[in-house]
DNA sequence: GATGAATGAGTGTTCATTCAT
DNA sequence: CATGAATGAACACTCATTCAT
């Protein structure tokens, strides 16, 4: 017998979010569709395929729900901030806050990739792409200014993300260092190296 | 009937080898024993139960020897460099030398850890830290010595690690950047984010 | 939202034509209801119940409208006819015609048989053994009459009807062979059969 | 723990075995290879996989080696028998003794090649055919000797055909005829089909 | 009567693991 | 020690069937 009140607005954002738990927690492999299922509310594992054509299916659409998330997020964010100091200082805010307010999202995007087909791969490289052309942008149009100098744009770019998205990886929310102070600590590192080619010849 | 040739000693070596390149191709979960066998030269399955006890076991043995193997590393390379400036300097080099040229350990051991149980995890997680103290006692000493000035010596230590390290992710040998470049830019950055409290007004 | 102008009076049709088809491609294991629904017109597979109980029983009123379809013909068509000889020939002329006409049913007639449940089997093979009868009549009257001469009526019923038709599993339609030169080639070689007790003591 | 004295050498035959029987009662897709293990002496379905790839391959297997025995069965008995009339004879024998003594296999070989793959399809009809080209070859000869007189060679072959291996479907041993005189009974009824054009007035 | 979703019992297949040889 | 076969517990995925709307 069915279960009264489900439909299909209530059982894709169940399955989206027991999914991207069990992602997070086991990993795509590991994961078991039958336990997706459950975790979703519904009784059998075939349901799901009323949702997905396939576990691939399934894991790409959730990383592309994420990215297309985060990146809307990031344009009504950071977009609007003027000055480039300002910028910079908002995208490290931003990306933080989301990076460790998202810790299951943010290790999905990153370490299930592998598991994509390579046509889908390719897609969503592109996708990702488009978030890192936004902070190289960032970056160069600080240069430009004048308020930035760097040795590279592109290393700068992508050494800031490595850095902040790593902080996922260690920080832990309630921890010693209160989240404000991590995001300052952060801005003034990230600034430091946007203006590491002014002070020195190392 | 038995390969000429045979023996504990060359097999484990073909055995860890080939294994470094599937775990790093496609995952732990992914990995199959049977093609683990075969790329090392064994026939079927069963002779790989020779030299572990399990699929896990196999894992957490590669993962160890890595690790081990890094830390001589590091101790022998960085250990007896002195001037807190020069063995910062030194680490970013090894660091980075070491990622970039050995990009499937790398990648197996930041990836696969989840696969682990979890008691070899914590051991696991327990012989890592040992390299990430080496670091922060670099920056502790740089600090205690005035020639760097930090907001904090731990997060500075994750981020620095998170950069570095992340560089496997996105550098490629031969590419627009000489491996000497990246190095000189990385200890640029690295002491800029390590002297970032001097200068601020941010 | 119903589809306009659906009823049982087209729907039942348009399911049994595509249900022929189906049968007649993938045969009754392999077919899907699904498929069926959607090459009728129809969207999920539910709606199929409104026309039968079970996909078994689907099969079986399929069987059984074209058998009961054929002994309705077979009756119109060699009935009437008068003559044993006569009546021989406008049976191998109709059993060709139906059987290379109407391949796809014939086919299931033949091979799905084993499909059907025990007892619809059973009920399946007496409505299948009237139209034997009418040939065995039809060619113990002949030897009754003198006209024929066989050696077991029985057998040659049951050789005849292999033989004729066997032709929709080699003979397609404006091939080397017309259907009429068929035909007439195929009446000779049951009369002669017909008559093999005369001529030889083989 | 495995069963003692299990081994290649006597597993495949009782796959074989198992699986023309069940092929046979069942039909391809409707057969269970986990059925099929237990038939055979296996304890789970996994161990099919050592000898065959997939189910379909299982189905080609089976199908070309009933093939291959029937062709050579074919050559040593009816290859060297001398005079026209009497190969023809020699052939009906050995058809109908073939195909009621081995009905499984004669049906599984008509009826299971819907579900092979389009190329394993092509293959086996191509195997086939030299089943019937030697037949064609029987009645081609006797008509250039002038023992046989047909309407045409290719019709005449594949009624024979229809007709003999027809048998199959309704012939039951230990009925009310032997086989011996079934058998000639046939011989008589094709002849009299192979000298058919002679005595027409139909 | 049609629809879309849910159900649940399979079904082929995979694969780590065991073990006799 | 290596090999090939057997084991058995999963696993993703399928599909007839049911039912609220």
């Amino acid at each position: 017998m069915r279960t009264v009140g489900s439909s299909r607005e209530s059982t894709w954002p169940a399955i989206r979010k027991a999914g991207i738990e069990l992602l997070y927690r086991h990993g795509f492999e590991a994961m078991k569709l039958r336990e997706l299922a459950k975790e979703a509310g519904l009784k059998g594992g075939g349901s799901l395929y009323n949702y997905f054509e396939s576990k691939e299916d399934f894991l790409f659409r959730i990383m592309c729900e994420i990215l297309d998330e985060i990146l809307v997020e990031l344009e009504e964010t950071v977009g609007r901030v003027q000055g480039d100091t300002a910028r910079v200082k908002a995208f490290v805010e931003f990306h933080i806050k989301w990076h460790t307010g998202r810790r299951a999202e943010t290790l999905i995007s990153h370490m299930e990739m592998r598991s994509l087909s390579p046509e889908r791969y390719r897609f969503y490289v592109g996708l990702r792409k488009r978030y890192e052309a936004f902070v190289m942008n960032l970056i160069a149009a600080g240069c430009k200014s004048g308020e930035f100098s760097v040795p590279d744009v592109h290393v700068l770019t992508q050494s800031t993300l490595s850095m902040l998205t790593g902080v996922c990886n260690w920080y832990h929310v309630g921890g010693r260092i209160s989240q404000k102070r991590l995001i300052e600590i952060h801005q003034q590192m990230v600034l430091a190296m946007l203006r590491s080619s002014e002070l020195n010849g190392c």
